[in-house]
DNA sequence: AATTTAAATGTGTTCGCACACACTTTTTTT
DNA sequence: AAAAAAAGTGTGTGCGAACACATTTAAATT
C-alpha cells in the first residue's frame, strides 16, 4: 500500500536503534538482546518491509556457486535443452551473484556419474542441480550433501528419499492420461492401441511406468473398456530386430490405430511407419527433438507433449537461485504445463525466449 | 568470458578519463568530445560492458510511470486476466522503478474510453500500455502520443498504425487454422462444421475474421474439401433468438458434427448442446474462463485455446519496461503460444504463477 | 570497587552507478 | 587581448543494504 518502501533505516529509526541492530536482527546474526529483537521484529512486520534486493546484492558481494549434474548431451542430444535452460538462466542471475558450474557425466556410465558426482562435492557448491539418473548410485551423495547442509533440486527424475529441495518436472502420470485423451479424441471408435517403451530400461525409468499407468488409466477410467490397450518394449540398436518386431505387432493387430511413445523416440516409430507406407495409424510422442519435429510437420506423428525440458533447466537454477538468494520458499513439487504441440502451434513453443526472461 | 565484471569505473582507467564522461557516453547526455566518445565506445564494446542493473536502478532513483490503459472487467470478465498479469508485472518490476497506473474504461462506451484516454494522456505517462478496443477513436489518441513521444504498447487488438513499441498477443490466423486441425483430428470423416461467432459484432473485430480464415485455411490447404463448413453469428442479448437460431442451424445439419466459436462465449454453445441433449457434436472455443471451464471439465467442450491474457497483460508491461528501463530493444511483434487446453492439462495452466516470475 | 570479559549497539566503508555540481579548457564575442 | 560563453571533464554524494570494526553497556571475576 504504501507507495515509499520502507528501509532499514526507517526501521531502525521507529526501533530507535541503529541501522545495525536491524540488520542483526534480520539476518539473525545474534548480538542482540532479546528486548530489541523483538521490538524490531514487530516493526518490520507491521510495516511491511521487504529488503531491496538490488540493494541487497549489491552490498553483499557474495557470489553464489551452483552446480549443475546433468548428462552430457553428446551421448544423448534431450539433455542439450536442459542446459541450455541452465545456462538462460545462469544469464538472467548472474547479476544477483549467481555462478553455475557444469559438470556433465555419461548417462550410460555410472562410473562417469560418480566421478563427477564427486567433483560437484568437491567444489564445495552453494547449491547442486541435478538430474539423478542412477538411483542406487545417487543415494550415497545425497547423504553426503545433506549433512554439508547443501540444498539440491532435482529434474526429469524424481526421488524422494533424503528430501530435495524441489523436484522440477513432468506429472508423468497425467502426461500419459492426456497422451490416451488425445488417441482417444482422435480414434473415437474401439480399436487396438500400442503403448511403446524405446531405449530405455522399465526396470530403472519410473516415469516411464507412471505414463503407461496414466495411458491406461484414461482408458479404464472413462470406461472405455472396447479399446485393446498392448505394449511392447523396443531397442533401435538392432534395427533388424526393431523393425521385425514391430512387422509382428502390425500384422497380429489388425486394427491398430494409435501409438503411444513414452520416451522422445516417437521418430523412430514414425520412420518405420513411412517406410511401410502405413498411414492410418496415429502416433502420440514426447519431445521437441529435431527428428521428431520432422515427422510432426509431415504430419506422421500427431502430437508431442512438450516435456520443456529446457524451461526445466531454466526453473532449477531459478528455484535454487529463490532459495539462496532471495531466501524465498521454494515449492517442493514443481510440475511444468503439459504443452500440447502440434505442427500448427509448434512454432510458438520453439521460440523458447519469450517463456523466460525474468526478473525481481 | 571474462569472469569479473567490468564496471564504468575499469572504463573510465582504461579511457584514461573520468567516470562521469564514460557516464556521458553511456547515457548519450553530450559534453564530451568527440575523439573521446569514440575512443570510451570502442572500449565498452571490446570489454563486453554490461551495465550492472541493479546499481543502476539503486543509482538513479528514477520512477518510470506506466499507464495501463484497459477494460473494467466488471463488464467482461475476460479483462480480468490481463489485469492480472498487470498487477503481477508490477509487483515483478517495482523494484526497477516501474510503477503502473490502471484506467478502466467501459468496453461498451466510447465517451468512456475517450474520457479515460484523456486521463491516461493528462497523467503524462513515461509509457501506455492499452487494449485499443475502439479503433476510430484511439487513433487521434496514437497521434497525440507519438507526438508527445510516449510509447504505447498494444495487445489484444493489433492495429499497425502510428507504429506502436509492440503489440502483444496471439496470431489470430494461425490460431483459427490450429482450431481446423483439432476439429478436423477429431473428425477424421467429412462432416459438417459450424464457424460461430457469439456476442461480438464482426465488423468490429478484425481478428475474429482472421480466425475464420485459419480455420477455413486449414480445411482447403489440406484438401479437405469434403468437409462442409457455415458460419453464424449470434447473441445470447435475446436468448429465445440465440436458441432457435441454433435449433434452426442443428436441424438443416443433420451432419454437422463440429462447433468453433471464434470468441470466449464456447460455454453458451455448450449450455445449449447440454439442454438438448446433443453429444456428437465437438467444441473448439478459446480463453479459460470458469464457465467455459465448467464445460472443458463435464466433457462438453473438447479443447479451449488459451490466448493467455494473463500473459499478455504481464509480458506487455514488461515489454515496456525493456523499453524504458533496460533501454532494450523490443521486438515489435510477440505472439504468445497458442496452448491447447484439455481437461487433462488444464491444471497446469491455471496455476499461472510459474510461467512467469521474472528476473533480470 | 576495580578489572576483565562478554554482550549489545553504533559507525563507517563498500557495492556500481546516476546525477548534480564544480572546475578547466577551448571557442566566440567584443 | 580581455571578457563572456560554450564545450569538455572531474569530483562528490546518494541510493539501500551488508559487513567489518569501533564503541558503549552490562555481567562476571577478582
Amino acid at each position: 500500500m504504501d507507495n515509499k518502501s520502507v528501509r532499514i533505516k526507517d526501521i531502525a529509526l521507529k526501533a530507535k536503534v541503529s541501522i545495525g541492530t536491524v540488520d542483526r536482527v534480520i539476518h539473525n546474526r545474534g548480538r542482540v538482546s532479546e528486548k530489541v529483537r523483538e521490538r524490531v521484529l514487530k516493526i518490520i512486520n507491521d510495516t511491511n518491509y521487504e529488503p531491496n534486493l538490488m540493494a541487497r546484492a549489491l552490498g553483499s558481494n557474495k557470489i553464489y556457486n551452483i552446480a549443475a549434474l546433468i548428462p552430457d548431451h553428446h551421448y544423448d542430444s534431450y539433455w542439450l535443452a536442459p542446459k541450455l535452460g541452465i545456462e538462460k538462466a545462469e544469464q538472467d542471475l548472474k547479476q544477483f551473484g549467481v555462478s553455475v558450474g557444469e559438470f556433465a557425466f555419461n548417462p550410460f556410465s555410472v562410473e562417469s556419474f560418480i566421478e563427477q558426482a564427486d567433483k560437484v562435492t568437491a567444489s564445495n557448491p552453494d547449491g547442486i542441480f541435478l538430474s539423478p539418473v542412477f538411483y542406487r548410485e545417487v543415494l550415497p551423495f545425497f547423504e553426503k550433501w545433506r549433512n554439508q547442509n547443501i540444498p539440491f533440486v532435482l529434474f526429469n527424475t524424481q526421488i524422494a528419499e533424503f528430501d530435495p529441495l524441489s523436484y522440477i518436472g513432468q506429472d508423468s502420470y497425467q502426461s500419459g492420461f492426456l497422451a490416451g485423451k488425445l488417441i482417444h479424441y482422435g480414434q473415437p471408435n474401439p480399436c487396438s492401441i500400442l503403448i511403446a517403451h524405446i531405449d530405455e530400461e522399465i526396470s530403472n525409468a519410473a516415469h516411464l511406468i507412471k505414463k503407461e499407468q496414466g495411458f491406461k488409466n484414461y482408458f479404464s477410467q472413462n470406461h472405455l473398456t472396447q479399446y485393446h490397450i498392448q505394449k511392447t518394449e523396443l531397442n533401435r540398436s538392432n534395427f533388424a530386430a526393431f523393425t521385425s518386431q514391430l512387422d509382428g505387432i502390425i500384422e497380429s493387430t489388425p486394427d491398430l490405430a494409435g501409438i503411444f511413445v513414452t520416451t522422445s523416440k516417437a521418430h523412430e516409430i514414425a520412420k518405420y511407419l513411412e517406410q511401410r507406407f502405413i498411414k492410418h495409424i496415429k502416433i502420440i510422442g514426447y519431445d521437441l527433438l529435431p527428428p521428431n519435429l520432422y515427422f510432426l510437420n509431415k504430419g506422421i506423428i500427431s502430437f508431442l507433449i512438450n516435456q520443456n525440458p529446457k524451461g526445466q533447466g531454466y526453473w532449477g537454477i531459478h528455484q535454487l537461485t529463490d532459495y539462496l538468494v532471495f531466501k524465498k520458499e521454494v515449492p517442493i513439487l514443481k510440475y511444468l504445463p503439459l504443452d500440447i504441440i502440434t505442427k500448427e502451434n509448434l512454432n510458438y513453443y520453439l521460440d523458447e525466449e519469450s517463456r523466460f526472461t525474468d526478473f525481481r
